[in-house]
DNA sequence: TATATCTCCTGCGGGC
DNA sequence: TGCCCGCAGGAGATAT
């Protein structure tokens, strides 16, 4: 499940590889990997041949190639299990390869995705806060890799919430990058149940946890993301190693790296999430929904 | 306006 | 062996 730090995995390797090429050809054979594009598959696929792709920006999950025509922009979402595939022209086809983009080096950038959550889509860029980002994006908060990420704005945002303080750091629109595993992760870092109100945090507690998530993205970002099957590879098809350093998630029963106590596992949001029930204790009930 | 819930999708594993 | 069901979860749409 690719959070910020396999994002920006992917995105550095789209800079190496794909920077400073042309797109000659732009074939798609999924309609879903393209829903976003309300013009639909053949506008994008004649739009974006002839372009030479300029650089390749990232914020928090959301991805996008700028080119040499400044109108234009490719917004990538890889979802749940996107890829973006450096390949070979003549290698063959990936089983979910939706969008095969033909480059000028003999090799292709293919977006491969089994779930079919994430896609492609053209878009103007637009000036948000002093920075050019697609329109898409713009109401996608800087994430805690962004150089101009201020943490007392962020902090402010997180604690104006009337409601728990995972749900909020999932809120892409208050901070960015952040996914299930991530949030487990930071929480657990921070000695914080995912069930507290984030209005009833101190600023102190709110800043720690901000370090935190900060912390464990570089972390996971250093070691080239997380990895559980083959969904989430770089450009390269390979996969990172941070799997090994998370101490909750995906850890159901087995000893808390911290105090011993057994990992639980609680539903929220209809999703999965790991904690420990010694270190984050459960607020009171007032606070906590199930 | 803010918050909560539903829906989309596919492959895997477990149970029968 | 084959079928059914639950699970995984990002984000936009819809409901409250």
């Amino acid at each position: 499940m690719p959070e910020l730090p396999e994002v920006e995995v992917v995105r550095r390797g789209l800079a190496e590889h794909v920077v400073g090429r042309v797109i000659e050809s732009v074939v798609v054979t999924h309609p879903r990997s393209v829903r976003r594009h309300l013009e639909g598959a053949a506008d994008l696929a004649a739009r974006l041949t002839g372009l030479r792709v300029a650089s390749a920006e990232r914020r928090g999950k959301y991805l996008w190639l700028t080119f040499d025509d400044p109108e234009t922009s490719l917004v990538v979402h890889l979802g749940m299990s996107g890829q973006m595939l450096v390949q070979p022209v003549d290698a063959p086809a990936e089983k979910h390869a939706h969008i095969r983009a033909g480059l000028d080096d003999d090799t292709e950038l293919r977006f491969v995705d089994q779930r079919t959550f994430g896609g492609w889509q053209l878009a103007p860029l637009l000036e948000v806060d002093g920075t050019m980002v697609p329109e898409p994006v713009a109401h996608i908060a800087r994430d805690p890799l962004d150089p101009l990420f201020d943490a007392d704005v962020a902090v402010k945002a997180l604690r104006a919430k009337q409601t728990e303080i995972k749900r909020v750091l999932l809120d892409q629109s208050v901070l960015s990058g952040v996914g299930n595993i991530y949030a487990d992760e930071s929480l657990w870092r921070a000695g914080l149940h995912g069930g507290r109100l984030a209005s009833g945090l101190s600023r102190t507690a709110m800043h720690g946890l901000l370090t935190e998530v900060g912390a464990v993205m570089g972390e996971a970002l250093a070691a080239g993301g997380t990895s559980f099957d083959a969904l989430y590879v770089n450009v390269n098809g390979q996969s990172g190693y941070f799997e090994r350093s998370l101490a909750v998630y995906g850890r159901e029963d087995e000893p808390c790296r911290r105090c011993g106590a057994a990992i639980r596992r609680e539903k929220f949001m209809n999703r999965s999430s790991y904690s420990c029930p010694r270190c984050q204790p459960k607020p009171a009930a007032r606070a906590t929904r199930p």
